[in-house]
RNA sequence: UGGGCUAUCGCCAAGCGGUAAGGCACAGGACUUUGACUCCUGCAUUACGUUGGUUCGAAUCCAACUAGCCCAGCCA
């Protein structure tokens, strides 16, 4: 009983947004949940974009609703096609099903025209002529009441000629705007006669030259919501001043349906570069290789780098939807990766930092192949053969002269379980004249194959080897976060604090030889180094490049 | 010095007047063909930004404070 309640509970649990409809549809003032994602495509999708995504998204298919995928495209001095076509891209791959349709603000530019004309006569707004720094002046401060313009009280006839001459090109930009007759004194800034409509004679990557005026954010937003019949207009905190303008615009315009606005908190996450702004300057100098470089959080980078739709999915159902400023740790979004590959990958063996192993007592030129799980909790991804032989390599750090309290693996006189094969004792190492171990010799024991069911004795510590003949060369490219929040993120002088170690390169790492015909894309546990994925990118035939996802956890704490 | 919003464990986050869910992280332990995974255990013992108040009873209601974020684009 107290587990049924208990399970209930969870269940029962909404966040403020399902709460907020479930109300609205309990109300009856909705009856089907249409929601939306509404980018400008002025750049590159990030990890805060697909929180949006996977929300609006979430929640029209969790009410068996309908989600939309509209260009907010009012301002063509920013936007592109270019942008357009990624963003579209990203959301598909985050799997947000839009049925195959795209929307355009742009496509409304006709309707929202008609909207201001209804304003216009309705006396709600007003062609003003001040000038950009007049109009700012005449807005007051923030404790300081504004003042009304002079052309506010202009008559309807001169506006709606004026507002028509605007459109058809007669004014040079800038010269006039369409401004919607509210309130100087209010406390809200954005209330303060916000300009609806601005001249601007700049081609559009959607209507081209068709139109010289284009509609403001404040003006435009609510009617594509209202047009497209979305019921919750979901977006970021700082819009919730707008609100009250938002409600303003579709109760004038007299929507039968109007849409409601409603602000969640945007998501940061701790040790990356977040912003949009930043994420350009990284790239713009150079510190990064591009937009996708796999260090960044845009959705490019973090599909090139391997994280997978449902990783992203699972993360940003974990780290939740609220109000309060928050940052999310990275382990979660690291824990999430995991999770969801754990069963899903096979683990193999690729050595990141070779040393040579030599079995003394393994017959010269002998080969054998043997099997090996491709992950032992899902047997569904079968098995495959590896060569075994006389000389492998295994990993430098899987071998210490001196050993320290509690090390498992090889050492002078120690036996360690090579994975999938046999069981080895080290017998001698080799040093070079600088001291660095080059050759490590062993012997085996033929009875403790792998798979034999030897019980004789048992091991500690097993590692992980490739056969050096057949090994397959390869460039491991591993990462750590461009930010050490312990430093903190920014310097003194406002620049950030990025990590010297954030890339460090291997270009000697071998794995095993079916790995060769990986392509990109592909993603592997390598064990005990983590998580790899083939970059699509820099990955040649003849020679794979691999991007670490994300390491393993560990509890061996070297030197304790 | 105006307005809006937020404040619950190191990080997210439930809670909506009836006596602090859960996850990540962390720390112990068991298991293990890698020290991973899995599995146990511990992790806000009048404490929910602070201080008062209302109440039989408050993280939840009220008041006052404090701190943080956002707003003065013809950007979105």
């Amino acid at each position: 009983m107290e587990n049924d309640n208990k399970e209930t509970k969870e269940i029962v649990s909404r966040n403020f947004i399902e709460q907020i409809i479930d109300k609205d549809l309990a109300e009856g003032h909705v009856k089907k949940v249409v929601t939306r994602f509404p980018p400008e495509p002025n750049g590159y999708l990030h990890i805060g974009h697909a929180k949006s995504i996977l929300l609006n998204y979430g929640l029209a298919k969790e009410y068996d609703g309908v989600f939309n995928l509209r260009f907010d495209d009012t301002n063509p001095t920013k936007e592109k096609t270019e942008f357009v076509e990624s963003i579209v891209k990203d959301v598909d791959w985050l799997g947000a099903d839009h049925h195959g349709d795209v929307y355009f603000a742009s496509n409304y530019f006709q309707e929202m025209y008609d909207a201001a004309v209804k304003l216009i006569k309705k006396g709600k707004a007003y062609v003003c002529d001040l000038s950009a720094d007049q109009i700012r002046e005449y807005r007051g401060t923030l404790t300081e009441p504004g003042k009304n313009s002079p052309y506010r009280d202009r008559s309807v006839e001169e506006n709606l000629d004026l507002f028509e001459r605007m459109k058809n090109g007669e004014f040079p930009d800038g010269s006039k705007v369409l401004r919607a007759k509210i309130d100087m004194a209010s406390p809200n800034m954005n209330m303060r006669d916000p300009v609806i409509y601005r001249v601007a004679r700049m081609s559009h990557h959607n209507t081209g030259d068709q139109w010289c005026i284009y509609p403001m954010y404040d003006f435009a937003h609510p009617i594509e919501d209202a047009v497209e019949g979305v019921t919750h207009s979901i977006c970021t905190l700082e819009f919730e001043d707008h609100r009250p303008l938002y409600d303003w615009v579709v109760q004038e315009l007299e929507y039968e349906n109007p849409p409601k606005q409603i602000e969640f908190a945007k998501m940061y996450l701790t040790n990356v570069i977040t912003g949009k702004r930043y994420i350009k300057r990284l790239v713009d100098e150079g510190i990064v290789d591009g937009w996708d470089d796999p260090r960044l959080v845009t959705i490019a980078a973090l599909r090139r780098r391997g994280f997978t739709p449902e990783s992203i999915k699972m993360f940003m159902d974990l780290a939740g939807v609220s109000k309060s400023q928050s940052s999310v740790d990275y382990a979660m979004l690291e824990y999430c990766i995991r999770e969801d590959l754990k069963l899903k990958r096979s683990r193999v063996m690729a050595v990141l930092d070779p040393v040579k192993l030599v079995i003394d007592n393994y017959p010269e030129g002998q080969v054998e192949y043997l099997d090996a799980a491709n992950n032992q909790e899902n047997e569904a991804l079968g098995s495959r053969k590896l060569p075994f032989c006389r000389e492998l390599y295994i990993e430098r750090d899987d071998f210490m002269e001196v050993p320290p309290k509690k090390y498992f693996r090889l050492y002078p006189g120690n036996e360690v379980r090579l994975m999938n094969a046999y069981f080895v004792r080290c017998t001698d190492f080799i040093k070079d004249e600088n001291g660095k171990v080059t050759e490590i010799h062993c012997t085996y024991d033929p009875e403790t194959k792998s798979g034999s069911g030897f019980a004789g004795r048992k091991v500690k510590g097993t590692i992980h080897w490739v056969a050096a003949p057949y090994a397959v060369k390869a460039t491991v490219r591993l990462y750590e976060n461009l930010v050490d929040e312990s430093k903190g993120v920014y310097n003194e002088d406002g620049s950030l604090n990025l990590n010297p170690n954030s890339l460090t390169v291997r270009e000697e790492c071998y794995l095993e030889p079916g790995l060769k015909d990986a392509k990109g894309g592909d993603s592997f546990q390598f064990v005990r180094n983590g998580y790899f994925c083939v970059d699509e990118k820099d990955s040649r035939p003849d020679h794979l490049v691999f991007n670490r996802i994300v390491s393993l956890k560990s509890s061996y704490k070297p030197g304790k």
